[in-house]
DNA sequence: CGTCACTTTGAGCCCTCTCAAGGAGTGTGG
DNA sequence: CCACACTCCTTGAGAGGGCTCAAAGTGACG
């Protein structure tokens, strides 16, 4: 649960050498409730990290792509679990041998606990969009998040050729869990998205993007407005 | 933005001494979009940290408490609103004095570094709500975090006297806002757990929790069940 | 005692969910 | 090479939880 950044390269190096894992498409790196023993940074592919409730209902957290770093806990058992949604290949390192790293290097621990906050803030991102939006703008917004994220793995500027072919490698459900719909929802929102012309649906699995600012204006920008009511007297 | 910890200790020196802000209800603490210029630690009352989107939705974030943290970002302005839910007094520290403090003491980094996972990890809590449940049982889960936070706040045992008394200093929109509901369900929710006979409304800004177990149980307590698919082949 | 803000309750509607069927793509075996 | 099975996606119809609009109730304060 990480976000991929400049200054990672602090960390990279902890991995160098470490052991890979490869990774089946939904094949399973860490189980909720098993001892947190490692973390790992994805080397390439793409996984998901979710929780599911004692009734099944389960909420995807992140999807997370190359360098980013999963499998940091504050308690001694994971309590979401990880899976691959492509292949992909992750390194593993010990948790014991990554603090130990990051209390050698005051460094290391700033850059981390900084990439951490920035993990935060988008999970205040996230939690704007569960609680205020509606389907089909959580659905613009996932779409300019995938769009952003490409963007940054590749180091591309906004208005790269190619950038708005967005890919879809996880399904419909997983994505209906990560925003806190139902699968047929995403579908029909999909549909909606593109009865409006702001997106084509290439095929089940990739969609282009249309019209990007009108989708822009869908997601609507989080803005720096005045709270509602004021202080008074 | 984070939580109280016994481990605070470390950083509240950094606040000893500290001008300390007295503000009303209502009152704005730091407006998004301002420059970040200072943190705080609240020394007494309960203020709410929001989010307003350019079409006046607002996000409540969170409910903070005595000895929470607030007004850290990675960038340099807010991206938040904070504003007081009661009367509260916070110490105000500069930023840039809070980050030398840091930067001197590793140990301070390191625990500062484990209270903001802890802190991410209540926003992933926060996360599967809205994503997963039901109007009662985010209410419902709402009432049991106020529990919570009062019992860890106090360092009082699961039984003490009093502690199933839950005190709500704020409005309904407030909690409406926080929980991704409108103000009236959460009126509705309200009846609904007093009907079923899991609370008793004393007055509007205070409620009894008359079968805890039972509260809990409508929460759901998510568990670290194993992922609905597993890996194949 | 009137005003004002907030809360509660009611009625009707809409967005999203549920249940269900059909379609598309992929892999397997005949 | 085709038929079949299987999974996933799409689309439809109907139901329901939460939202919107509206009005009455409650408590605080001047």
């Amino acid at each position: 649960m990480s976000g991929p950044t400049a200054d990672n390269d602090i960390f990279l190096d902890a991995f160098d050498g470490a052991p890979i894992r490869e990774l089946a498409p939904r094949e399973v790196l860490v189980a909720a409730g098993a001892p947190a023993e490692q973390v790992f940074n994805i080397v390439d592919g793409m996984l998901m990290l979710s929780r599911t409730g004692s009734d099944g209902r389960r909420q995807v957290l992140s999807f997370l792509g190359r360098d980013n770093f999963v499998g940091f806990t504050t308690t001694d058992r994971y309590s979401f679990t990880v899976q691959a949604v492509t292949p992909a290949r992750v390194a593993c390192c010990l948790r014991t041998a990554f603090d130990q790293r990051l209390e050698r290097h005051p460094d290391a621990e700033r850059a981390f606990r900084q990439m951490t906050f920035r993990v935060l803030e988008d999970m205040l991102d996230m939690i704007y969009s569960l609680g205020q939006r509606t389907a089909l703008e959580r659905l613009a917004v996932f779409l300019l998040y995938l769009r952003h994220a490409r963007r940054l793995a590749g180091g591309i500027a906004d208005d790269a050729a190619g950038l708005d072919d967005i890919a879809l490698p996880m399904t419909r459900e997983d994505i209906a869990d990560f925003l806190g719909l139902q699968k047929e929802t995403v579908s029909r929102s999909f549909g909606q998205l593109e009865e409006r012309g702001l997106v084509r649906r290439l095929d089940s699995h990739r969609v282009q993007i249309a019209a990007l600012e009108s989708l822009r204006d869908l997601a609507g920008v989080v803005d720096f407005a005045a709270p509602r009511r004021l202080a008074r007297r």
